[in-house]
DNA sequence: TTGTAAGCGTTATCAT
DNA sequence: ATGATAACGCTTACAA
């Protein structure tokens, strides 16, 4: 099923198909009319391949996340998606498992399909990704993070900055011996590791003993097994933590109930990305609330502007975050 | 960038260097050496649209989703990814956003990218779109519920007799008011409800006033209002809960935390999907279990070996749930 | 407004 | 084992 053939059965040339179907302004109406009659007819459907190969436009918008399982880069694809898909591209996602090997791989695949712009995760891509991504000449936004030196154009915020707003507030708030939970340390969790240290030096407290994290993969799960490990690791002298994420958060305070650990009276508790549950939680969960969606929307504007042929005037946006202060770290009396 | 130039590079045809990539076998050691280099110097990356043209194979998976912010899709789209990636195969998604006419619109758009074979939600296409689908010729799985007659082939679970075992166990159980939270009642939901009006029925237990649904997007702050509402329509006389997934769930026991309603002893709750969180809040949520990675699974081995042809055995897969009773529903005097 | 011809980058087919 | 040539289905550039 191609276009001669819809445009022998219209009686027409094969050109006037693809422009009754790309540019349906520059074709009389009767045309049109005939035209259409005969692609319902067929039930004709374009191959993309064949236009993406003509026309050097290959209408797709790659992206390149780390992890499908991680419920924080959905919020970022909505926005990609709702913004993508009205403009007529298509979204090719690829996963690398915060893997920057895999990511290589990723990258070279999504390249082969032409992409017209991408979307990438961070800013710690290997310098073979880094040339290939320059090489190839498309618009690109990394996204997620602020990038010091961005390949192309960037959206995203400091986890350091965030990660030593929100431990600074804890301490301005009395707490004392604040811990660090932190799982799967990717680049932007380290990040928010070194703001947590910045935080504490500044304030000249120790740590020893109240950072705990692992390489495995984040979860709610994992988030009960790094409090009894902060718990022993610092001999039960710890009265806030600072959990890299939401998941790890909550994990933690429903350990803490089932240990009868009050929160936050003996243990205030803080995450990070502020994930539906965490206002809804009982007690609700203090974290830093982050425009995902936004990022994944403007990140999209911002490519297809570039590819409608205007100047993006601001190639490096800090989007921002907020501090959530709840329930969890609350030092009213009645907590 | 292209073959021809690679070629020229290494002193050899097009051909052969198309060989060097995709059947490396058929080509002399030193020739291959020799158009490695010139690949490798160049960075020639292949372009799949010319590929896809001139072969006839796009190496696309297309994947049919009704919504990209709802986690359980996730769980099968990792399942996807899992084995269509180390299969060569690029998958293509689109969100219908749970609208049939969105769904013809995503499918044409997918077939135009010629994919291999096709993976979609439920049953409930439309009549166009089962035809594009048939006519298509390619594999095609439909995931997350049972479908009485599969486009191609099926895999999935019974949503209707889900509920109703949930339910009956409730019953069994000596729950006896139970109402029903859901929201956005997409099909399967409905089958979900359905299943739970033949449980009551069956019981010969009326449901006036427990019955409380939205067309409005499920999320934990739905669960609390629904609670609510059920709370008021139901006059007070509700003892237990059986809400369409877990987000509601957790949003019905948040609620009665602050309302100072005891789960599961003024009021037992269950939900749907087993998210992580359900095994892990206090107190514990009964859910439905269904293995949704799996069936992400299940369905791409499933057309990887139709594209592989090989045979197919058993067209419908009924895949499975486990109810897990927890706390939430505990008849235990101590809860 | 409509059509003709050439070519996009790759692979299938058929030689050598 | 390697290569020449002709597609693949569409769009660009140019003509009528």
């Amino acid at each position: 099923m191609t276009l001669a053939d819809v445009a022998e059965t219209a009686g027409v040339s094969a050109i006037t198909v693809s422009r009754v179907i790309n540019q349906p302004d520059k074709v009389s109406a009767s045309m049109r009319d005939k035209v259409q009659k005969a692609i319902d007819k067929l039930g004709y459907i374009p191959n993309r391949s064949a236009s993406a190969l003509a026309s050097a436009r290959s209408g797709v918008l790659g992206v390149v996340i780390p992890s499908l399982s991680n419920a924080v880069f959905n919020d970022v694809l909505r926005g990609i998606y709702d913004v993508a898909g009205p403009a007529g591209y298509q979204v090719l996602l690829v996963d690398t498992h915060y893997s920057p090997m895999e990511e290589e791989r990723m990258v070279r695949t999504l390249l082969s399909q032409a992409p017209e712009a991408m979307i990438i995760t961070g800013g710690d891509q290997t310098q073979h990704t880094r040339k290939m991504l320059v090489k190839s000449g498309v618009p690109i936004v990394q996204v997620m993070e602020t990038v010091e030196s961005p390949i192309d154009m960037n959206v995203g915020f400091s986890h350091r900055q965030a990660g030593y707003d929100l431990v600074t507030r804890l301490l301005a708030n009395g707490f004392d011996r604040i811990g660090f939970l932190g799982a799967r340390m990717d680049p932007r969790a380290q990040q928010r590791m070194l703001g947590y240290k910045q935080a504490m030096d500044t304030a000249g407290r120790n740590y020893d003993g109240l950072i705990v994290t692992t390489p495995k993969p984040s979860s709610i799960a994992m988030g009960g097994e790094l409090l009894r490990s902060v718990m022993s690791s610092s001999n039960g002298v710890c009265d806030a933590l600072f959990a890299c994420n939401d998941d790890l958060a909550l994990g933690a305070l429903f350990e803490c109930q089932r240990m009868n650990i009050s929160v936050p009276g003996d243990m205030a508790i803080c995450g990070f990305n502020d994930i539906e549950t965490a206002a809804l939680v009982n007690p609700s969960l203090s974290s830093v609330h982050v425009p995902r969606y936004e990022m994944g929307v403007t990140a999209t504007e911002m490519v297809l502007k570039v590819l409608a042929g205007n100047e993006v005037e601001n190639k490096k946006i800090d989007i921002g975050y907020t501090i959530q202060m709840r329930q969890s770290t609350s030092t009213d009396i009645h907590w």
